[in-house]
DNA sequence: TTCATTTGCTAACGAGCGTTAGCAAGTATA
DNA sequence: TATACTTGCTAACGCTCGTTAGCAAATGAA
């Protein structure tokens, strides 16, 4: 018997290296050869376990898409609940990816731009879907007389963008845990859409 | 007398085309050579007129730190008016320099990472003395009963957040005029904060 | 033991990078 | 007309880029 394998394996080391990576320094500044010595590795060795640096880009962009849809769904798998709950959730639930993998989140949201055709378009895509969701759970509340604002579209807009702005400042190890932020955010956000609170 | 002199000069227009490009395809992935020819000129002729890419960038980004704080300074002038009062109009100059100069804005936001030292500290520093203005007209507005937030900090993150992520979106052709815009902003963000409206 | 797989190395490729030197034409000033 | 400045060109520099080929050592399965 062996000792134990390692707990990750080469190719998601690099990818968690590399995001780190294009977050502090951006995709385009980041170099293969950096990219290597800070595995410890030679340049040329990376390609053993990648096809090429976009594809780390891919994988990331498109992972993390993946994590915020199920945070999405999780939180409006309850029909019956208020939309205000629903969205209140929802909000929970883009926070916590935020903060658990603040450095994919930065790459997803910067970064994707770097993405090759068809890639890109495929990723702006998916993108907008995520966003109408936001927008959808707005405009049911605008409905239903939970929420209040101008213009659904407008007001899902912003919320993302107080949330989006997140990875820019969050550090894990801050005074304010990842709950205590979402729901920070989340009561803050909706105390300027709910009637009053 | 000849004809008009050209409206901008030539490293004006440098400046704006390479803000453009910078923004589209992010500092480090726009060459030179890119710029050129988007100018109509060879890649060596930009040497005739600026001393290095950097350069451009660092004119770009503190000349838009400029316009921010000549912004917050204009609106917070009068000392009279209620925090509210110039905490709104803060919001509205904040979003008219972001519409007026979205291109620049995206740059400033995103792609001063790539001033290298000491610029880029130097720029950090202006942006903090930028986010503390905002910080401490929270912090008054909570001092005198005017806003409600769990703290200052906090929620003048938060509302720079949901202002900065306006260049990713905004389009001079949109439906919404700035005005409308810095004024729907304000709206939503500040109805969060105040006290029943 | 034999064979295939994994992992990593060295060396090099063609390409593109920011930048510079030296030159020439046009324009403004005297 | 002479002088200086502006603007732009061509050609090239040293460098770094992503990537590949070929080889070697270690590992695991048969």
């Amino acid at each position: 018997m062996t000792l134990a394998a390692p707990i990750l394996s080469r190719k998601t080391q690099i990818d968690h290296t590399a995001t780190a990576l294009f977050r502090a320094r951006g995709y385009a500044a980041t170099s293969m050869r950096e990219l290597a010595t800070a595995l410890g590795l030679e340049a040329g060795s990376l390609y053993s376990h990648i096809k090429s640096k976009e594809e780390i880009l891919h994988r990331v962009c498109f992972g993390l898409a993946g994590a915020f849809f199920a945070g999405f769904d999780g939180a409006t798998a309850d029909a019956t609940a208020s939309v205000a709950t629903q969205l209140r959730q929802a909000i929970e639930a883009h926070v916590q990816v935020l903060t658990r993998d603040s450095a994919a989140s930065a790459v997803f949201l910067h970064e994707w731009r770097h993405l090759s055709e068809p890639a890109r378009t495929d990723f702006l895509a998916l993108r907008d879907r995520y966003e109408a969701g936001f927008r959808t759970l707005v405009a049911r509340g605008l409905a239903t007389g939970e929420l209040h604002a101008p213009d659904a579209a407008f007001a899902a807009l912003t919320l993302l963008a107080s949330l989006n702005w997140l990875p820019s400042w969050y550090r894990p190890d801050g005074k304010l845990s990842p709950d205590e932020i979402a729901h920070r955010l989340a009561e803050q956000l909706l105390s300027g859409l709910l009637f009053s609170e």
